[in-house]
DNA sequence: GTTATATTTGCATTATGGTGCAATCATGCA
DNA sequence: TGCATGATTGCACCATAATGCAAATATAAC
């Protein structure tokens, strides 16, 4: 029987409350949609355009999205284009999802009988 | 091409704030591992014995966590034993990782070209 | 250089929610 | 019934963060 800190190790690795914190807020959630929702990447200016909210704010709210890893800016002349990191998301919701089915029983017999 | 809207209905069906809210505050997400890191269910007492918050914070917050659904509660007597909704949560995160997936481009050269 | 455009940042305000304590509710037991 | 134990809820307080506006910064064009 292994002890509780050593069976998930890996889990506290990928359930990071900052990148789910950033998630969460209904806003930012938005941004995320519609930078997946289009190809390529958007600026500030047009993500704001389709957002109930000030530019200022979508900016602000790009800058914690970008500070977890979750998109990518870059540079382009006057403009900063955001762009979703589709696939550092998917491979952190995956390895989660890994860490959490390897803590957990996979059958519900025995986690009654645990009790 | 398919329209920005059709793209990602999944999507917005797995990206759900609530559920990103409630894991992304750091008492919430202890409370998560200490339910990943032992097998069945335990009572609000026995959680909130390992944080150094309240215990009527550690119901709240347990509350909070079953309304999103990462966690049961069942009542056994005067207890109220707390279950990670493990295969649940699972899901939802690879349901979320492949409409990701699916919304964006695989290859870093398309997303450029897009643009 | 100046001007124009795009974005970020400082600041003040406001909204949200995390926290602890005390009171209440729920259940079991004598 | 009354009492004990475990959990929840009401309330007040406080910390964090979301928001808008205005000012500052960055870059391009002139």
């Amino acid at each position: 029987m292994k002890s509780r800190t050593t069976c998930c190790r890996n889990l506290e690795r990928w359930l990071t409350p900052e990148t789910f914190r950033a998630l969460g807020e209904p806003s930012r959630a938005a941004l995320l949609m519609l930078l997946a929702g289009t190809p390529g990447a958007r600026t500030v200016g047009e993500l704001a355009m389709e957002l109930p909210i000030d530019l200022s704010v979508v900016s602000r709210h790009l800058k914690v999205l970008k500070e977890v890893g979750v998109v990518t800016a870059e540079r382009r002349g006057k403009e900063v284009r955001y762009q979703l990191a589709c696939g550092d998301l998917v491979h952190m919701l995956r390895n989660l999802a890994d860490a959490l089915e390897s803590c957990c029983p996979t059958t519900t017999k025995q986690l009654e009988a645990g009790r």
